[in-house]
DNA sequence: TAGATTTGACCCTGC
DNA sequence: CGCAGGGTCAAATCT
């Protein structure tokens, strides 16, 4: 059972039964082996998840304006990014004009290669558009009213571009040769093992990061200079951000993803309903020489369950995939090309709103 | 020696 | 069912 493994005869038959303990789930206790699994559910973090949730909800979050860039950009591009989730527990969709605001503010707070994105979860997103000027007026401030508590996510890119270290320390853990954008995909973990936050660095084929995104947040600060934020606890959030960052034309997304792969059988309706993955090369493909800087939160569920579901699904599946329990927002804003938002809750498909055509 | 990186294999999901 | 793409693991290697 446990033996699927093909190693080629040069492997030093340490090698032969790498993950055993993963792969059985034939039904064995194994819980000696079950530490690893920790580990690795450890991504989803159920409980912690639900707490930090709890607070979350309980705390709420102000966002405060970056006290000194400076300091990170020296080595630190991409430290100045300030992330802040606002989380209110107060159910009240009344931010929905807020957005608005936002899209003005972002517009001026966006300068050049700085991009502000506010996004208010769960049911309010705001986009910023494209900060290099004249994006049309196609301000994807859309609002979905049923969504009690709104986060609201501001992050600021000072250099769009390459991001050699946030501040914090990234472990490489995997590497993958890619053939659509041809490149390779280097895969990132915080080396803080309390943290889950992870980064994937796309590059071309010449080597240039075409594009990063970041998952989850961290749960800790900074090794070094304290960006005072304080997302150690909003860090769990699995809300799903993306953020890309492309002077020449700024494609900003933001992507709540949790897993609505279960009802998503449903397309969504304007949006070339590509699959996760396939949304992303499509918009790498868009840039060249850009860097473009996502930012992946999952919410509650897991963002991306690829690997080490089984155990997952067989244990949490009650409490951790729940169908029909995500929230999805998709939201494309392309400068030029237009602002194409796609919230999907629950299996319904809330909204698409192309910035030129709607 | 410890920690980080490299790299091949493996698993999972979607088509 | 099989394939391709994507993500992760872990032994080997490097620093
Ligand atoms: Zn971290």
């Amino acid at each position: 059972m446990a033996e699927r493994h093909e190693s080629s005869d040069a492997l030093p038959t340490a090698k032969l039964h790498p993950r055993k303990g993963e792969q059985e789930e034939g039904g064995d206790g194994d819980e000696d082996d079950d530490e690893e699994r920790k580990q690795r559910l450890g991504e989803f973090q159920p409980g912690e998840l639900k707490s930090s949730v709890s607070e979350l909800r309980q705390t709420q979050l102000e966002t405060l304006t970056a006290p000194s860039t400076q300091e990170f950009s020296e080595n630190d591009q991409f430290a100045g990014l300030q992330l802040e989730s606002v989380s209110q527990s107060i159910d009240g969709a009344e931010l929905q004009e807020q957005l608005g605001l936002s899209h003005q503010e972002i517009l001026a707070s966006v300068t050049n290669q700085d991009i502000l994105i506010q996004k208010q979860s769960q049911s309010q997103l705001t986009v910023c558009p494209t900060p290099f000027s004249e994006l049309s007026p196609t301000s994807v401030t859309q609002s979905i009213s049923s969504a009690p508590s709104p986060i609201l996510i501001e992050q600021r890119v000072p250099h769009g571009k390459t991001s050699a270290s946030d501040g914090y320390n990234w472990r490489k853990y995997g590497q993958k040769q890619v053939k659509s954008p041809q490149g390779s995909r280097s895969y990132y973990r915080c080396t803080y093992s309390e943290c889950y936050a992870k980064k994937i660095e796309c590059c071309d084929h010449s080597g240039h990061v075409t594009d990063i995104v970041y998952k989850s947040q961290h749960t800790h600060d900074p090794p070094r200079k304290s960006i005072c934020i304080k997302e150690n606890k909003l860090a769990l959030s699995a809300e799903c951000v993306r953020y890309s960052v492309v002077p020449a034309e700024h494609s900003c997304r933001t992507v709540n993803d949790s897993e609505v792969s279960t009802s998503s059988k449903e397309p969504i309706q304007e949006t070339p309903s590509v699959p996760e993955r396939k949304r992303q090369s499509t918009s790498d493909s868009d840039d060249n020489g850009d860097v473009k800087i996502k930012e992946e939160n999952g919410d509650g569920d897991e963002p991306e369950p690829k690997r080490r579901m089984k155990k997952s699904k067989s244990e949490y599946s009650a409490s951790l995939s729940k169908p029909g329990k995500k929230p999805k927002f998709v939201v494309h804003a392309a400068g030029d090309v237009g602002i194409s938002a796609t919230i999907v809750h629950n299996h319904d498909v809330k909204m698409t709103t192309h910035g030129l055509s709607v």
